[in-house]
DNA sequence: AGCGCGTTGGAGAGCGCTCTCCCGCCATGC
DNA sequence: GCATGGCGGGAGAGCGCTCTCCAACGCGCT
């Protein structure tokens, strides 16, 4: 066990050359049938794993790719970064969806953070050393510089949203518009005549896609004001929206919040105001996340195919890996609406 | 940029020898201050980064660690296993704490699941094929096979807590018995009476300690019955365990649960049963974790240093990589009692 | 029979790095 | 004066693998 078997060794006991077992393993040209079995026996045998860093050594490809949660420039104090972004149930989705995609290949993600200009350098860093083929990227805030930087370093990426600034890199995002539009068409069909809306942080591209989709939507059904009030997309922050919310605009029927697990907050405190949802108030989230079925009464919301979104991410990527002259492509889903007890 | 340059570039460029340039970057040996100068020089004018399959390939060492998140036998259907667990916000802390020791040295975490059999053949085959150097294991269930597998296969590895059967493995866990202990004493001096307790799943010993510290602690202070009811950590079975003890004790003033992700879960089933909280029952969680500050009214929880414990852990591994002689050990944080306003 | 071609296996050259030797140099001791 | 030893540097042997050559061989064709 301690000196574990090499190719060679294999070579030996069964009785052919280096090259040969080689090629039984990765299954390249012909190799007659009788030898093949000879070489899997003498394989089994001698419990031989082939020892990635040689191989990676001569292809130039580690098998690897990282998972990057990125922040934007700001470092945060007592709170780790990290503690946050995890206790964000959206990130548990893409990091499932990654790892759907990448398992059934052998092929495990590296986890990294970026949140400051010195960890984004780390990040570039690393993957010029070799540790990893390319990079996945969620960001949680737009102008972040890393894709940029990945670019700029010839790095194999695919993001997970659209970039804020046009760069020429693969990524896959949601129609949010279109998910707004279907929040909006609901509403509207429910009966509910004055309503408003909670956006999550305006200077992320995909607040004001949902924002300006549901206004748009709801101006088509002849509502041409929607009053709004900006949210983080944390808890804390759908309650205080929606306190505000209830105080400047009383007579509201119905709300499309941009994120379930604001949503979540907003609940009780409509509850509290004495408005029966979806008696008084219809709510409608976003995301369908977890937060949507742990809510009371459980989220209508917007089904946002994370896990497809992220397995999809993780095979543009490995495409790009296989051919670096892949063109830059990107790729929108569809959202659907998910009814449940809300709205 | 095509062709990164090597230490054999950087020598040429600095005109000396590989094994010096070598030296330098590793530090090792003298080596005159004017000559290293001259090689850090070139080494900035080259972009020179040191490839780390060549390296690990000589020293044996990935400079890379496993982050395993680990559950018991069953095969989990729709919902992939990884998505549960990622809500968990727990595991965000995990993570954070591995990634604050594990960053400053440069190395990242490799994410890996190992819910099957299948997916922990992958996990001994991944470490054997040299692609980290150890793991650190956070389970979610006891019973969990992995941890034998690695002590069988000789893998450096650190579990989150105390493994079911005795094997000879390091871990760092809680005291849990301590915790149930300070969650009674604060009950009592309350001045509550009537005293229950929702636990978690209790082939779990984690669940088991707190039960039986928390029934121990409140024997001592002259309740020697205190009612149970078995949750499984979810928000969804806090709720369930909630109405079921209100039924069965309905003159309960004071719960301890198990964990703050069900006693989030516990609080509206009180509120819709007329019960104020702290007012009427004080309620007390465990872990405070971010379900503790998201849930109205804020819970009074025992602190576990999870992310202290999760550095612990990788330091402990680094030490086990660095050192494969290390003896086994087990380091147990103490836990605090954090009151806010559930009791 | 002789030729070319396709198929299958072996030999061996590295991939980029570390690390053990070894050598030359200068300061030191007798 | 010469042996001694420490120190700074170079040479070169691999680490375990892939992959390009090349040799050997069987086959169908002229």
């Amino acid at each position: 066990m301690s000196a574990s078997p090499t190719l060679e060794d294999v070579a030996r006991a069964a009785g052919v050359s280096r090259a040969t077992v080689s090629r039984v393993i990765n299954g390249i040209r012909n190799v007659d049938p009788t030898i093949q079995e000879t070489v899997r026996r003498a394989i089994a045998d001698t419990g031989y794993v082939p020892n990635r860093a040689a191989r990676s050594l001569v292809t130039r490809r580690t098998g690897a790719i990282a998972l990057v949660v990125s922040g934007a420039g700001e470092e945060s104090g007592e709170n780790p970064f990290h503690s946050q972004v995890f206790a964000d149930p959206f990130f548990g989705r893409v990091a499932s969806g990654v790892v759907g995609f990448l398992r059934p290949r052998g092929i495990h993600p590296i986890l990294m953070f970026a949140e400051t200009a010195e960890a984004r350098a780390q990040v570039i860093a690393y993957l010029r050393q070799g540790n990893a083929d390319g990079a996945v990227l969620v960001s949680t805030q737009s102008e972040d510089p890393l894709p940029r930087l990945l670019v700029d370093a010839a790095l194999p990426a695919v993001l997970f949203a659209r970039p804020a600034e046009p760069i020429p890199i693969s990524y896959v995002d949601v129609a949010h518009r279109a998910g707004a539009k279907l929040a909006a068409d609901h509403l509207v069909a429910r009966g509910c005549r004055r309503v408003a809306t909670i956006s999550g942080p305006l200077d992320v591209a995909a607040s004001q896609d949902r924002l300006s989709g549901f206004r748009d939507a709801m101006a088509a059904h002849g509502y041409p004001y929607i009053p709004c009030v900006e949210g983080n997309f944390t808890l804390g922050s759908g309650e205080a929206a929606m306190e505000r919310l209830l105080s400047e605009h009383p007579g509201i029927d119905g709300v499309f919040i941009a994120n379930d697990l604001m949503a979540q907050g907003a609940l009780p405190v409509l509850r509290h105001h004495g408005c029966r949802v979806p008696g008084d108030v219809a709510v409608v989230g976003f995301d369908d996340s977890s937060a949507a079925t742990a809510s009371r009464p459980p989220l209508t919301t917007i089904r946002h195919p994370v896990e497809d979104m992220a397995a999809e991410m993780a095979r543009l990527l490995m495409a790009h890996v296989d051919d670096p002259g892949q063109p830059v492509t990107s790729i929108i889903f569809e959202p659907s609406l998910v009814v449940r007890d809300s709205a």
